[in-house]
DNA sequence: TTGTACGCGTTATCAA
DNA sequence: TTGATAACGCGTACAA
């Protein structure tokens, strides 16, 4: 039956003899008390059992300290990566996250970014491909995007074409006949288009023909890998036996999927297949085969994208606030992790 | 330089005429007014471009609607596929999420929870192993453990030991020479702890004797996977060639990184090894071979944890507060998803 | 170094 | 059906 007393600067105020300012001040400018009343006030504060209520200081000073976090799914280990090196920058910057899980519906991730603007985020990441960046913008709250379309925002992006072209000449390289893509339809403001036409550039540069396989592919695991399927068997039976065919597909999930379907018809991992994922993420480490890949320095991403944000939280709080004069677009460079399959 | 207008109550008051109160009313008790006002109210809402502020409201009846969630990680397909449910659960109810990594230190996940308090969470999901029950049932905070030691606070787990003993009876009825448990240690306190006895119980009932290989796993993919190679090593070596060597691992990653093991010594998965994993995530669908899992049933558990949240947070808001007399305890029943490994 | 008085945006209580 | 007023817990000019 013991009832919940919240314990407030008024309570020990009046414990203490001193008024709620020095209390206040106790926290946020401590020096600015005598050594003795700093001790004082920590006393009261043990005996009372004082419990912080920050939503009350986010009403009164306007810093919630929050930043939403809108992210497509989980079950993709890049999502899931990112987000986790996202949520440990808790511990430098202090910021608490929101966390929305995507749906894909416009209007649903409208109704999220509208709750998380009436809990007074300072800032927001957008990871969902859904809402074009315009609208985005029109929100007026501080904004990375990170590996999305973001002609009007600030975002954080792997150089897909140049992922696209180490792809290429790697594959080239590597002996392949028949130069192949896998790839998801996007259109051409998604950055991940950049890979599509640096993968071609490449080909192109050395007189090589390169072919785009794109598909559409759904939200569930099992439909994905039914597509992979499908795709395998199509480029299986079109291309000579002998040839050796030439993969980059979309993601390492997707290529690590491929692999699979591989090895489920020879067995061992043949000599007429050269196959390079993208992201390098666990799914290319938990890959069958050791997976080739574009590896995405996820590290160097997350952390730049708190920094960028963090620029415009801080420029916002100034007494005047400040803005970008226009959205910063940070392309990191990609790096390829050669292991068995290409 | 469009000065960050905030609209409120007070604003659309005065524009409308009516009093704060009124406006108010609106949103909770809209059918209070008449409808001729509503629709004053509605459209001097439009017309001002108001947005909600639900620190406000917060801080004015005391219902944050947030929930913390505690997770170990995200490199684990478990822990992502878990959050990803819970995270979705915000359609059916509404409360919004403050997600933090916990980071093993006791000290640290402490402060999160000093943290999560101060933002008046009124809901406490823990999945991290770190604070003993007893220290988070001290909290007064509606707490629901997923998956760990839970003695004092109310929990969902799978039916760990019913999941050993299937893995054991299936791997004996596969013919199994040898009967090996692959995991970590943990305390018995654990619920994972079950599995053991569970295996080993199954095991001697069929007058078999089971054996034991614990081992530290750290927190990365690599070491984890060194490891994995490691007790491989050890297993091919000191068991003959010609026994069927059935081997339960502590969850599909594990098993996955086993079974890749195996594939990279002899090639195709021999009819010399029988492999079982836990959780039928989809590290389970990405392995190599199809791999013989206990199935957690994921969804049911997240909503159950939602659940049993949700109804301890209900009756703490009722105006004379409840609590559960004692902890519930949930266990949900494993199935066995046979798959080529076993 | 400390205190007074008011504001932050909403809900709750009581009255009309 | 509506309104006035006091909370909610803390920050911040401004004054002392």
């Amino acid at each position: 039956m013991a009832k919940e007393k919240k314990v407030t600067f008024a309570d020990i105020a009046k414990y203490t003899g001193f008024s709620k300012t020095t209390v206040s001040r106790f926290f946020n400018d401590r020096d600015s008390l005598t050594l003795e009343n700093q001790k004082k006030i920590q006393d009261a504060l043990d005996v009372l059992g004082y419990q912080e209520n920050k939503l009350a200081k986010v009403l009164a000073n306007g810093k919630s300290e929050f930043i939403g976090i809108i992210i497509p799914n989980l079950y993709l280990n890049y999502y899931a990566e990112m987000l986790e090196l996202l949520l440990s920058c808790y511990d430098q910057y202090g910021y608490k996250f929101l966390v929305f899980r995507a749906n894909s519906k416009e209007e649903v991730e409208r109704a999220y970014i509208r709750e998380l603007q009436a809990y007074k985020i300072e800032g927001l990441i957008v990871l969902s491909h859904t809402i074009p960046s315009q609208e985005l913008a029109a929100f007026q709250i501080p904004t990375v995007a990170i590996e999305r379309e973001a002609e009007d925002i600030c975002s954080i992006c792997v150089d897909n074409e140049e992922g696209g072209r180490m792809a290429a000449e790697h594959l080239i390289e590597d002996g392949c006949d028949d130069l192949i893509q896998v790839n998801t339809f996007f259109p051409q403001s998604s950055p991940a288009y950049g890979r599509i036409t640096g993968f071609n550039q490449a080909c192109h540069k050395k007189s090589r023909q390169p072919v785009l396989i794109q598909a559409e592919f759904s939200d569930t695991y099992e439909s994905i890998q039914q597509k992979i399927a499908e795709i395998f068997e199509q480029i299986d039976e079109h291309y000579p036996k002998d040839h050796i065919k030439g993969v980059f597909l979309a993601n390492d999930t997707y290529a690590s999927m491929f692999v699979k379907q591989i090895l489920r018809k020879y067995k061992e991992f043949p000599d007429t297949y050269k196959v390079i994922g993208f992201d390098n993420t666990r799914a290319a480490q938990e890959c069958a085969v050791g997976l080739t890949t574009i590896a995405q320095p996820m590290k160097e991403m997350a952390d730049q994208a708190m920094e960028l944000l963090n620029l415009q939280m801080e420029m916002k709080k100034k007494r005047i606030p400040e803005t970008l004069d226009k959205p910063v677009h940070i392309k990191i460079s990609p790096s390829l992790v050669a292991r068995e399959t290409a």
